[in-house]
DNA sequence: GGTTGACAATTCACGCTGAGATTGTCAATT
DNA sequence: AATTGACAATCTCAGCGTGAATTGTCAACC
């Protein structure tokens, strides 16, 4: 194993994404990766078994980042003063967010959606349950806080976390540009938020 | 032209309703669905042009059948007393139907919505349009009457309409049955329909 | 008129082929 | 130890033919 050995692997996950974006997972050959890393193809299977598990390694990334992101946000990391629904929001996006930078810019979206559910279908499970579990954490903390009212609902804090992330889902309907994504979150989250409110 | 043509047609559809969910598009043939109707093959093409039409025949009369559905729900005909939002869970569950009886149900789901995707596209889109549109003056309606107020939110109906379609559409992730359906989309309606009563 | 059997044309699934690209793994090099 | 060029094995894909299944359209028949 080389060394720094992540600093490699980063720098060979990096180049994964330019090519996979620009050409999808199937077309994207171990060269190609190779060649925008600046290394030769071989050193590449020192950090990667295969293409499939630099595929594998760069959704954890962008999996990991996200969540890290999702977490700051519903934490409210040294921004007092936002409400839980503002945090939401910005969680939301922040899942969002790769999505949109991998799968609606590229002109393979469909194939590395694709390839993502076939090679990283328990990657994608892993990342929403931990997922829905922070939301689930942050709708506790609020309603204990008495910032929200979820048995007025009738719902659980699991419920309505799930509920919000399937509904927020559906909003990415015909990969429309992030703005527009931005608003009609604003404006789910506002509603829905307000409804939790009693 | 047979007469009367629309009992032939509809015993058709019928018949090619159950071939299709249980073979898909592609493996069922012109005989399959002559076989089910009870005619010759032949006779198929007094009625289609060919398998495609038939297909988007059926299409329509499942998006009409909903359609009709949905709007006799947001009308409230011969219901007095329920409010915007269970009217709006019942359109929302009746254009949720077919989806379920068709696609959810049958084991080529993905391949006839693949199939809907390509042949109906057009279709799909003037529905939910059409659906939307309801939904708009449904919501519009409800607001005048101080059902509801949209200004408080920030929104306008049209936006609020697009708003809950696309949402509930993310409560169908999965393929779960459709009871689990209707316990999130009750929820959902609930909890939204809190927040636009200010 | 509505329906059907039968016909020709078309499509489909399949196996096979070979050429070229791609992969994974060395031993050799720095 | 990290990297690389080179090698053999593998995969991809387009092309081809074949036969069976399917389609669309008749003229003939209720």
């Amino acid at each position: 194993m080389p060394n720094p050995p992540d600093l490699k692997r980063e720098s060979i996950l990096s180049a994964a994404l330019v090519q996979f974006s620009l050409y999808g997972f199937r077309r994207t050959s171990m060269e190609d990766i190779a060649k925008e890393t600046g290394v030769s193809r071989a050193s590449l299977y020192s950090y990667f078994d295969n293409k499939e598990e630099i595929f594998r390694g760069l959704a954890a990334k962008l999996h990991e980042q996200s969540l890290a992101n999702a977490e700051s946000h519903l934490k409210g990391d040294a921004s007092v003063g936002l409400d839980i629904g503002s945090r939401v929001e910005a969680a939301l996006l922040s899942r969002l967010a790769p999505f949109f930078e991998v799968v609606a810019q590229s002109a393979h979206g469909s194939e590395i959606y694709d390839e993502n559910n076939r090679l990283c279908g328990d990657l994608v499970l892993a990342s929403s349950e931990r997922f829905i579990g922070m939301l689930t954490t942050a709708l506790s903390a609020a309603a204990r806080a008495g910032e929200i009212d979820l048995k007025a609902a009738g719902l659980t804090a699991p419920a309505t976390a799930e509920l919000i992330y399937l509904a927020s889902g559906g909003l990415k309907q015909g990969f429309p540009n992030i703005a527009a994504i931005e608003k009609k979150m604003h404006g789910f989250v506002s509603v829905f938020f307000a409804g939790l409110r009693g």
